[in-house]
DNA sequence: TTGAAAGCGCTACCAT
DNA sequence: ATGGTAGCGCTTTCAA
């Protein structure tokens, strides 16, 4: 006890066992409140600092916090808004629930993602959007714990998430500007190759983008031009290098100085939407643009986009996690998504 | 064996003693590659997910996280904008050095906070903004784990802390606003006092503010205003019931319409000064308003306000945490701050 | 290079 | 109401 004080010291400084210590903190009905009262203040003396939350999650099994699991930087996961609109959703449910909340990075490298998710202490994950999260995942299952996901996976089987229907949210956006008469468009999307440069790129077929997200949206939007007669072949895909506004703009930097240039652009982010309006200046006047999300800036902007609820959907994936649904059916949550037209969207000009 | 294996399984299947599959995981140079191919293999096969993280923790002593705690709700951290971008900072920080962070929660009853405290897994803590933390930091000292302030706290010692001047920074705003001429000016802050309600209320001295936040930028914009000849007493003080839009809004909501308004409304930070912002509506332009912070929404709504480096705060508490100085002067940070002024701001009409 | 022994600090069962 | 016993799963000397 020469520095820490532990409880067995506690114990022998009252003279009582070790569990009586231990019954004093975790079972108060356990022992008489004067005995209770003797230890506590025994312990106050000591300068013990009550049991070690390392050793009594050992013994319980239980260790009281949540994993949330991020693709990308951890750091990430106070850009986004969607992302910390999300967090709050969580972090609200999971205070209730008296449970911390542990960020976990999540390493780009397959091996040291595994090590991440291997190292985390805790009773079970959410995992945040994430692109390919499968070997993620098949490293939470192999250590048992439960987890819930914010996208219906095809795979998912008895697995628990709370998404949405990625592909009729981004068809209805889709539509409401193929409505508006536009016929040359342009997709945006973040990623949409892994490792392409900012700007145009061709995509033998939508299936052939890996993020799944943006394979989904991306689908939507191809939905709704088909069926106004555009064909995939007919539409520019532009991949930008990172959800951010610069990525945005930086995606579109070239597009409209060439003949024919797209008359709309539909963005699978909010960000890379108020990007591309950035990049357009004066001319976003000239351009209908939409975006995905309806985060705080949209609205100021303007910005067409389809609005999902982004706090809900973070309480509704701690709730899956903290007390799962006895029916497997209710573990999977889909929720509604609207249309926000705003000033960005607008007919196509005759020229 | 039956449901989770352990390392012990991997060491009886193998035909090894523990110590060997341990250091399989942890120390790969401790033995031959062959074996220890072997033991990975047979831990795969057997579906052994790695050590577990909390046993190991308790073995040796660390947990590779640090506490972050706030004193109001945890999904506070994610409803302000500047906490946003401070826990990006110590996010970004914690990262690169391996370590996770965990968001804890702190009930604002104090036996329940010491709980929460003495619950958390955590190598450290950095302790966000906090009103009277005291109680807490008492059980972190308790506890024997190093923390970070963002305060200068008058009773810091040793402490490590990254802060502001905070009454510097405010007295700052009040001399650009009586620059300006005014000298009806109302000062409006978070929780001036705990319990009391929205709107003006009276406090003998700038000491009574409890909150040592917002007491120092009271006190700045006092200092600033007693220059020009406006004592105490002559300065309106107003409370607000929490640190948002609508909060700021609520506090102002009666202050306009009697004789002699306020021309001018120094706010305790950005959230509130938009809120000031939109209960004025049109008459916005007849009265000066300040912020503080400098929070994205402040640039565009043309707030004048005070900057702080968010990121940067957030990036040097972590990095205290992590690698503490090994003088304790450099464990104290005073961060710059700036003086934006925009167009919330302007000289007092003579009526 | 490998193994045996000794706990890390605690809680839960089962007696008393 | 209280205590004894038996580990939770792991790492780390130290010795072989």
């Amino acid at each position: 006890m020469a520095s820490k004080p532990t409880l067995q010291d506690v114990a022998t400084a009252v003279g009582v066992s070790r569990s009586t210590v231990s019954n004093a903190y975790g079972r108060p009905d356990q022992l008489s409140a004067a005995l209770r009262a003797r230890i506590l203040e025994a312990a106050r003396q000591l300068g013990y600092p009550g049991p070690n939350p390392t050793a009594r999650s050992l013994r319980r099994g239980v260790v009281g916090a949540i994993g949330v699991l991020f693709t990308s930087q951890l750091s990430y996961a106070f850009t986004d808004p969607f992302a910390v609109r999300f967090l709050a959703g969580v972090a609200g449910a999971a205070e209730r629930h008296g449970t911390s909340l542990l960020l976990v990075p999540l390493p780009p490298d397959t091996a040291q993602a595994t090590v991440a998710v291997e190292n985390a202490a805790v009773d079970g994950f959410c995992v945040y959007c994430v692109g390919d999260e499968s070997s993620a995942l098949d490293t939470i299952r192999g250590r048992g714990l439960p987890f819930v996901t914010t996208a219906p996976r095809p795979d998912a089987g008895d697995d628990r998430y709370v998404g949405i229907d990625e592909r009729a949210a981004a068809r209805a956006a889709a539509e409401h500007v193929a409505g508006l008469g536009h016929r040359r468009v342009a997709l945006l999307g973040d990623s949409v190759l892994p490792d392409a440069p900012p700007g145009p790129l061709r995509l033998p077929t939508v299936d052939d983008a890996p993020h799944p997200t943006t394979r989904g949206r991306l689908a939507g939007f191809a939905d709704a031009l088909a069926a106004s007669g555009v064909g995939w072949a007919d539409l520019t895909l532009l991949n930008a290098t990172g959800n951010s506004r610069a990525a945005g703009a930086a995606a579109v930097a070239d597009l409209f100085t060439g003949d024919d240039p797209p008359t709309a652009v539909l963005a699978c982010s909010d960000l890379l939407a108020l990007g591309v309006l950035d990049a357009l200046g004066e001319r976003a006047a000239t351009v209908s643009v939409t975006g995905f999300d309806d985060v705080a800036d949209a609205a100021a902007a303007g910005l067409t986009t389809v609005r999902q609820p982004a706090e809900e959907k973070g309480r509704i994936a701690a709730a899956l996690l903290l007390d799962p649904p006895a029916d497997a059916a209710a573990g999977h949550v889909l929720l509604p998504t609207e249309l926000v037209v705003r000033t960005s969207t607008r007919p196509v000009q005759r020229s």
